[in-house]
DNA sequence: CCGATTTATGGCAACGTTTCCGTTTGGAAA
DNA sequence: TTTCCAAACGGAAACGTTGCCATAAATCGG
């Protein structure tokens, strides 16, 4: 910058103008600025603009799960793309449900004096990020809502999801609907509530041994809970897996156990309708979790100091067949498709 | 950094060592200084460190495709995975096959005084990359090499894999084979050569009229590509679709069509073995390759001066059942499978 | 016990920017 | 032409760290 301001005749000040937007600079002055900005190939550096204090170092950072997962990678993709239109750079960070490992990315993150942080919280106990925000960088929270912290979040209706998905099965005269649910987050809970109300307004009683916890979240835990669902006697004619994963593993075991009953999962997934049997799922855009909450984080950098926002993202029902079988119709036999 | 030297009654100097690994300090003193920082939640500004002349900021950047391409998310987690267990953080920018976009990205991350960066380069001309070289950050390409530039890179054995789907069609009796080509990135040239030689292996003369360029790589275009080929007389009995999307879109206009023909697909995709014909497909390890390539980056940023490496991910073939599918079996009308 | 040598330590400059403050300049009004 | 005010501009401090240099302290050999 100094040797601009040399090359152009002029002081490092007027150049730090020019360069941010040339208030007070006579036209010809920014002009031979400029022109001299352009003959050095001069370009600001970032990170000694960040170490001025208050100013913010359009960089944000983005802390969430496993990236493999595409429900996550969606999320990143939207917030990415309205940041970088934005003119912020994101850092990110993936950790798979490991609270220490969040703990430190976070404390790593903020160490870079970050202008902000969007996460989905491992733990509902976010102690750690009260720290973080005691220097008012904002926080908004995708997902999962924090504790006791007054925090924006940006979540998804899993509530309304869940009932959705249970009401659908009630209406093709399912009564006996299992639900595999994800070992305990905050989406876990909401959605199990929604089942339950669904039951509950259709007046059928609520059958504990129906409610499948699963030790993890994983494709496999719901393949085996759901060959355990299966073997039953008296087992469910529907099942709402509540994830993307679980409602995998509940249909490669049907596939295998060579028996369709009816499923309802909970997040989209690529190819959901080209499978033997379409998947029936409730969904929510996460392309648009992550837009919306970078777009709120955004706002809150600007400077808006209004009150704690909580987005809640809308899900719908989409029909591809799986939920549409009636409890007769369980298909036995293995499907006319070969399995390997 | 002051107010712990202060409280701890050392020199801002001896703060500095303490947190860098306490060389040339006494244990009485560290100790000292290490309850002082403790005392006061004391965190290095990695802002302030990253300014010094000479420092590596422990960032480093990452810059590659649209992220919901799940091929782009894994290298992207694999990247991650390595760069954070080393201390690193990953600014990560998305920038889909736009040549422009992805210059205006670099420059803005190397203007945050990144220890090196990742790219999958969108053009093979990378002439912005070496204004970036001279300020000697290492950079590693991933997915494709650049043209004139000496880079180290992460490969996928395109050409071998191209090769192992035409030779494992051609095992199975196929003479007329399609290969869907997404427009010209390095990949595609590189997979088309397999092909090719596989061809040239068996004798078989190369029809021009089977090689379908298509306008992008998308699964539709991939989709109008595949109708378009069942529908001719004396069409191909087998396709080599080129990359995941492209395999998808082949795989759907089959679907749709109620026609199969014999498809080898480039890359894996998640539930590839639960649709009705399950798709065989050539592959490398994606996260691998993530993995690969900030190990060779943190190897550079750690002071590796060795010549240009060129890693070269090895694929395999995957079967499942769409690849072996003989030139007689074609399967006609609709498969046994609800469509929609 | 003293000088020499090593080790510990304190302090200051520098990294590249922005912001503040004081000075100069331009131009309009008188 | 002079006066005066606002706009334009230059310069320096500060942000938090590290590296270097000088100095103080400790250790060691004689």
């Amino acid at each position: 910058m100094r040797d601009v301001a040399e090359r152009a005749g002029v002081g490092v000040g007027t150049v730090s103008r020019v360069v941010n937007g040339g208030v007070s600079v006579r036209q010809v002055t920014a002009a031979r600025v400029q022109r001299a900005i352009d003959e050095l190939g001069f370009h600001r550096n970032e990170v000694a603009r960040a170490l001025r204090p208050g100013m913010t170092s359009s960089t944000i950072a983005m802390l969430l799960g496993d990236l493999s997962n595409p429900f996550y990678a969606a999320i990143a993709k939207g917030a990415l793309d309205v940041a970088r239109s934005a003119g912020y750079a994101v850092m990110l960070s993936s950790v798979d449900e490991d609270a220490l490992a969040e703990q430190r990315a976070a404390r790593e993150l903020f160490s870079r004096r970050i202008a902000g942080m969007m996460l989905v919280p491992v733990r509902r106990d976010t102690a750690f990020l009260q720290r973080a925000q005691r220097s008012d960088t904002p926080i908004v929270l995708i997902d999962r809502p924090a504790h006791g912290v007054e925090t924006d979040a940006v979540l998804v209706d899993n509530d309304r999801g869940g009932y959705l998905a249970t009401q659908h099965l009630l209406a093709h005269g399912h009564i006996r609907i299992a639900m595999l649910v994800a070992p305990s987050y905050y989406t876990t809970g909401q959605r199990t509530n929604g089942y339950r109300r669904a039951l509950r307004a259709a007046g059928i009683p609520i059958d504990p041994t129906l409610v499948v916890d699963l030790p993890e979240g994983s494709v496999q835990a719901a393949e085996v809970a759901t060959h355990d669902l299966l073997r039953r006697r008296g087992g469910p004619t529907a099942i709402f897996a509540s994830t993307n994963f679980l409602c995998e593993g509940a249909i490669r075991a049907m596939h295998q156990a060579g028996r369709q009953v009816a499923v309802v999962g909970f997040d989209d997934f690529r190819l959901a309708d080209l499978i033997p049997l379409p998947a029936t799922v409730v969904t929510a855009d996460p392309g648009d979790v992550g837009r919306r909450a970078a777009s709120l984080l955004l706002r809150r950098i600007g400077g808006d100091r209004g009150p704690v926002e909580r987005e809640i993202v809308p899900v719908r029902l989409i029909q591809r067949g799986s939920g549409e079988l009636s409890p007769g119709a369980t298909r036995k036999g293995n499907t006319a498709c070969p399995t390997q």
